[in-house]
DNA sequence: GCGATCAGCT
DNA sequence: CACAGCTGATCGC
């Protein structure tokens, strides 16, 4: 849970996902992602008083983000305050003192967290610095590199300061199973339940919160049928998801929720109260997304837990492991670095102390002052060759050529450097892309063309329908081989909010549970991924301005352990899904981004306007809900001058 | 009656 | 154990 305060050091005019006490002050307001622990105050009497007053206090969120919130009445005051920016474009805000008429200026940038649909990260440059916010993230190794913006010209921005993300920054979160790999492992479990028979159903007991409609998304597309929520309301202008879930209950999947669906799954009965028309009880199993977390040295990681009974939790995490949220301090190396949340049974002081070999001075690089630009510069870097044999392995440069989607440009040859405009260069799915899951995630056309199995006129299942799932999927029972002993002595955690009650009986204590772990085949979301016999080095040797280079192939030793690229390779493959980019979006104008850069480093001035994102009612920006970060350049939307 | 806070629980 | 958030009790305005 975050503990931010609200305000950043470097710019205290600003109040950052959190509303109440000082940053009622606040000349413009920022929230990160839809969550409630990041609102606090945002519906509050006091703030609804101050915009009365307040004409230029303005909420920045993602477009996403706004749809989200807009959608709960508590928010809907807001809607004439917020201003919904893009991602990945600089936007440039006066912040001005309604009573002095002082102002500041200073330019953002929203950047993909993701988190959840419509989380963002921050990265505000003004006079007092560079500085990012991260709201809550999950991000994979090597994405920090991917993101444009943490990039100026070929060089990593040099970043004053971090407020981040530590909910797992403690060595014992060391590794966290991909995305891919847990929906592999969510896949298997339910397509071998599903297949069985119609009567055969699966629950999904996600918690009240955003986060869980990846594996919505993932799940309707494998099954080619829906799953089933309480409501709608909060996806109505985002079709990627629409096409995804359903109100009518008649379906195989599960996501629906009751204040005691707990109780009435122990009872055998789905939160939705839904039954088999003809009588035949339905066999219904419960999967939990729960964080599970290994040590450093664990090679095989099991992502789906039995619990006894027809209970079983998957591993899913919203937050970065710490080796994850290592690679991104290393690769963007802040001068300074403030934790936002303080992990369980820790102190600020000792998170803080766990943050310092990760800040610039501690970090083994010379240069120690900040300075508003770096000076060395990014290297281009080949994509290796694809095999399908190696495996891609922190490949920070590596992903860069992902962008090139066509012959005519050089592998090697940036978009920066490339006298095209990227948005001809960033082709999504294009043959170079990054390893993708053997099946590939939602894309823009299938939002479209997503066709719902099942009609809302029947709220019972239907065996007709639902036995299609029977004759398309090979029917089989639990499959031994996902059932793999955990035969790792290397410690394996996971957890939930979730109380332990068992299913059946209630009698078991957690050591008596029918723990079966199953081996999440890791390797099977690796391989689909093991298109690189080159294993490319990931760390630019905690120095973000030293040339990127080539990497080695052989991976030198980190300081972290004996055994981490096996578990790196694992986090490597974690990147979330490859959405195409925005039809329609503008061309990035490179040139004018570096101008403003220019004048951002030479203290200049910059015009006093504020350029707000589109809000036009085009579906199309909802798209980015969960955006794999990808090197774009950046863009300037329209603007807006406020006096 | 409402908001803030906390305990308990999922 | 841990994610996010609900419900209910209590207290103060």
């Amino acid at each position: 849970m975050s503990s931010f305060p609200g305000r950043m050091k470097e710019y205290s005019t600003i109040s950052i996902d959190r509303f109440d006490k000082e940053n009622l002050h606040a000349r413009a307001y920022f929230l990160s992602h839809c969550h409630k622990d990041h609102m606090k105050g945002l519906k509050g009497p006091l703030l609804k008083r101050k915009l009365k007053f307040c004409l230029t206090v303005r909420l920045y969120c993602s477009i996403v983000t706004k749809e989200l919130l807009l959608s709960n009445r508590k928010y809907a005051f807001w809607e004439e305050h917020i201003v919904a920016l893009e991602l990945d474009s600089p936007t440039h805000i006066s912040l001005i003192d309604e009573v002095t008429g002082e102002s500041e200026d200073v330019v953002v940038t929203l950047l993909p967290a993701g988190h959840c649909p419509g989380s963002v990260m921050f990265l505000f440059e003004g006079a007092q610095g560079t500085v990012l916010y991260t709201g809550d993230f999950r991000l994979a190794v090597g994405d920090a590199a991917r993101m444009e913006h943490l990039h100026s010209g070929d060089r990593v921005k040099d970043i004053k300061s971090v407020y981040l993300d530590t909910t797992f920054y403690d060595p014992r979160f060391y590794q966290i199973p991909s995305r891919e790999a847990c929906l592999i492992g969510i896949k298997e479990l339910i397509q071998d339940w599903i297949s069985q028979s119609p009567y055969h159903v699966v629950w999904l007991n996600c918690k009240a919160a955003y986060g869980y409609e990846y594996l919505f998304t993932n799940l309707g597309e494998e099954f080619a049928s829906q799953v089933h929520v309480n409501s709608l309301d909060m996806y109505r202008k985002m079709p990627e998801i629409l096409s995804y879930v359903t109100t009518n209950r008649a379906t195989q999947i599960h996501a629906c929720r009751h204040p005691k669906d707990e109780e009435l799954f122990r009872a055998n009965r789905l939160p939705c109260g839904c039954t088999s028309p003809d009588g035949t009880p339905l066999r219904i199993i419960s999967i939990k997304p729960s964080t599970m977390w290994f040590g450093e040295r664990t090679r095989k990681t099991k992502v789906i837990v039995r619990m006894g009974g027809s209970s079983y939790r998957a591993c899913f995490s919203f937050h970065s492991s710490y080796s994850e949220i290592k690679d991104f301090l290393s690769y963007i190396c802040p001068v300074n670095i403030y934790p936002n949340v303080i992990p369980l049974a820790r102190t600020v002081e000792e998170v803080t102390e766990l943050l310092k070999p990760m800040c610039r001075k501690n970090s083994g690089r010379n240069e120690v002052v900040y300075k508003p630009l770096g000076m060395l510069k990014r290297a281009r870097t080949e994509y290796p060759s694809q095999d399908e044999e190696g495996e891609l392995l922190n490949s920070k440069p590596s992903v860069l050529p992902a962008r090139h989607s066509s012959g005519d440009n050089p592998p090697t040859q940036s978009c920066l450097q490339s006298d095209k405009p990227c948005s001809e260069m960033v082709t999504p799915h294009s043959h170079s892309d990054p390893p993708s899951p053997k099946k590939a995630p939602p894309t823009w056309a299938t939002f479209f063309k997503a066709e719902p199995v099942l009609t809302d006129e029947s709220s019972e299942l239907d065996n007709s329908q639902s036995s299609q799932a029977l004759s398309t999927y090979h029917t089989t029972s639990q499959s031994p081989e996902l059932f793999d002993e955990d035969d790792e002595s290397e410690s394996v955690h996971m957890t939930s909010s979730q109380s332990t009650h068992i299913s059946d009986g209630g009698t078991e204590t957690p050591s008596q549970l029918d723990t079966v772990p199953v081996q999440a085949e890791l390797d099977s979301a690796a391989q689909s991924s093991k298109q690189n016999k080159i294993q490319t080095n990931q760390k630019p040797e905690n120095d973000p301005h030293r040339p990127i280079e080539k990497e080695p192939a052989v991976r030198k030793d980190q300081s972290e352990g004996t055994d981490c690229t096996e578990a790196m390779s694992d986090s490597q493959v974690s990147s979330d899904f490859d959405l195409p980019q925005t039809p329609g979006s503008k061309a990035p104008h490179n040139d004018e981004l570096k101008e403003l850069y220019k004048k951002l480093a030479s203290g200049e001035e910059v015009p006093k306007t504020i350029i707000t994102a589109t809000t036009k009612t085009s579906l199309s920006p909802f798209l980015l809900f969960f955006q794999r970060p990808r090197m774009t350049g950046g863009k300037m939307s329209g603007s807006i001058d406020l006096h």
